[in-house]
RNA sequence: CGGGGCAUAGUGCAACGGUAGCACGAGUGCUUUGGGAGCACUUAGUCCCAGUUCGAAUCUGGGUGCCCCGACCA
């Protein structure tokens, strides 16, 4: 990618009316634009960032036997009146159509997904099986914040699980975490996400957050110092020792829910009369599991936990980019050699955001810093006189020089994870 | 939805009720090139609607938008 030709600009300086650090630095670097609050546009490097977050869900998805569909937005009205959230669920988006008639936005899809089972499922032989989707959500927040953190307008990537009883649905929760982590730490993550026990489950004592550790978050969080098990403060009252181990050695932090899952039970199976015929003929039930991650949400939290003060630090595998190949000065050489070395990175695979931009070089390092990718290339007199490149991981400090011709080395070093 | 703050050029800031200015950006030309280069010329603006006033970016009323705190948060 040329970056003489994104029609994006950084800018030099911070947003006035963006606080928190996702939407000031992701706003700066041209990844996103704010349309209205909480409605954002994403531009050629963020959709990049989300693509790739979309993509570790999608396999982590597909690895637990995630069937991916994808819903309407547009819902008739009849089906919120089947399960009263046409009523209770204020955040709701109401919209008429045509003679009048009733529209919503889906804020979430338990009342198409149901109705949507009904149709394949009869028999235990059908059972279990899940679905997901990633699609753009609709919530009329009353309070849009923290940039990508609180949307009224957002990706959401919901998995619903179809089982016969209680016990398949705890087998497949338990996946459904595992994939959760999973995710989370190919996200850059690890180590500051944690599964958190809440309010909300509508089958079993709890449902299940995974919170990631931050100052932007809106949840309080108490982690179990014993198991890592954390509470959300909604229930500690109710839950003093650690649901975990018993533990009541607990540290409060700040945290952003990133994601979400639930046993649903027959919550949205009794309404839509979604059953099935067990081995003995009789009539029951479907039990369902709900699973949410807000990609979008997911790439404001990621932003949150890697930034400095120059910019965003982008973990290897959500970089809009793998490497950033910057050609300084206008020589001749260096813009040759810089080109040849740009097509050869193209051609081994590699990501390549190519700053062949007539632009200082003390210009391109900020923005380099700036949109964070996590490999920087130099190519300049000073590192052609060694027959080298220079090259430094965005979160380093410390730079070091690859000769020219051993390009093999090149592709290590950029495909090697940064030392933290 | 309660409370607070803010709204001036593409961006960030100034301007006592009296000629809207600065920096960056953008355009042209010349010079420059390892941490947001220099000179010259050019470009571009008071959120909307009323009101007060000889005169409003500035004062008053209403509206709209954005941000923050809280409430809310399948």
């Amino acid at each position: 990618m040329l970056q003489s030709k994104l029609f994006t600009k950084t800018l030099r300086e911070p947003p006035k009316d963006e606080v928190s650090a996702n939407a000031s630095l992701l706003d700066r670097a041209g990844f996103i634009d704010k349309l209205a609050a909480g409605i954002y546009s994403f531009l050629p490097l963020g959709w990049r960032v989300l693509n790739k977050i979309q993509n570790i869900i999608r396999e982590e998805m597909n690895i637990i036997g995630g069937q991916e569909i994808l819903m309407p937005v547009l819902h008739p009205k009849e089906n919120w009146m089947r399960t009263g959230r046409w009523k209770t669920l204020d955040v709701l988006f109401k919209m008429k159509g045509a003679e009048d008639k009733d529209f919503v936005l889906g804020a979430t899809h338990e009342e198409v997904v149901t109705p949507l089972a009904k149709k394949f499922v009869f028999s235990y032989k059908d059972l279990p099986f899940a679905v997901f989707q990633i699609q753009d959500k609709f919530r009329n927040e009353p309070r849009a914040k923290s940039g990508l953190l609180r949307t009224r307008e957002f990706l959401m990537k919901d998995l619903y699980s179809f089982h016969p009883d209680e016990k398949d649905l705890d087998d497949y929760y338990e996946k459904a975490k595992d994939a959760y982590f999973k995710i989370f730490e190919r996200c850059g993550l690890k180590g500051k996400t944690y599964l958190t026990a809440a309010s909300g489950g509508t089958f079993s004592k709890y449902s299940h957050e995974f919170q990631t550790i931050s100052e932007a978050g809106e949840d309080k969080i108490f982690i179990c110092q014993n198991c890592d098990l954390a509470v959300n403060s909604e229930i500690k009252s109710e839950t003093p020792a650690c649901p975990g181990c018993d533990s009541s050695d607990f540290k409060e932090e700040q945290a952003i829910e990133v994601g979400n899952i639930f046993k649903l039970g027959t919550k949205f199976s009794v309404p839509f009369e979604l059953n099935y015929r067990d081995a003995s003929g009789g009539e029951k039930p479907v039990v369902m599991g709900c699973y949410g991650i807000g990609p979008a949400r997911l790439m404001g939290a990621i932003v949150e936990v890697s930034h400095d003060d120059k910019g965003i630090i982008w973990p290897q595998e959500v970089a809009p980019l793998n490497a950033h190949l910057l050609a300084l000065g206008e020589n001749e050489s260096v813009k040759k050699e810089a080109e040849a070395l740009y097509k050869k990175l193209i051609e081994a695979g590699a990501e390549v955001l190519y700053d062949d931009r007539d632009a200082s070089p003390g210009e391109k390092f900020a923005d380099a810093d700036l949109v964070g990718i996590p490999n920087r290339i130099i190519v300049s007199e000073k590192t052609l006189e060694k027959d080298s490149l220079e090259v430094k991981k965005r979160s380093e400090k410390q730079v070091q020089l690859v000769k020219l011709n051993d390009f093999k080395n090149l592709i290590e070093f950029i495909s090697s994870p940064a030392s933290d």
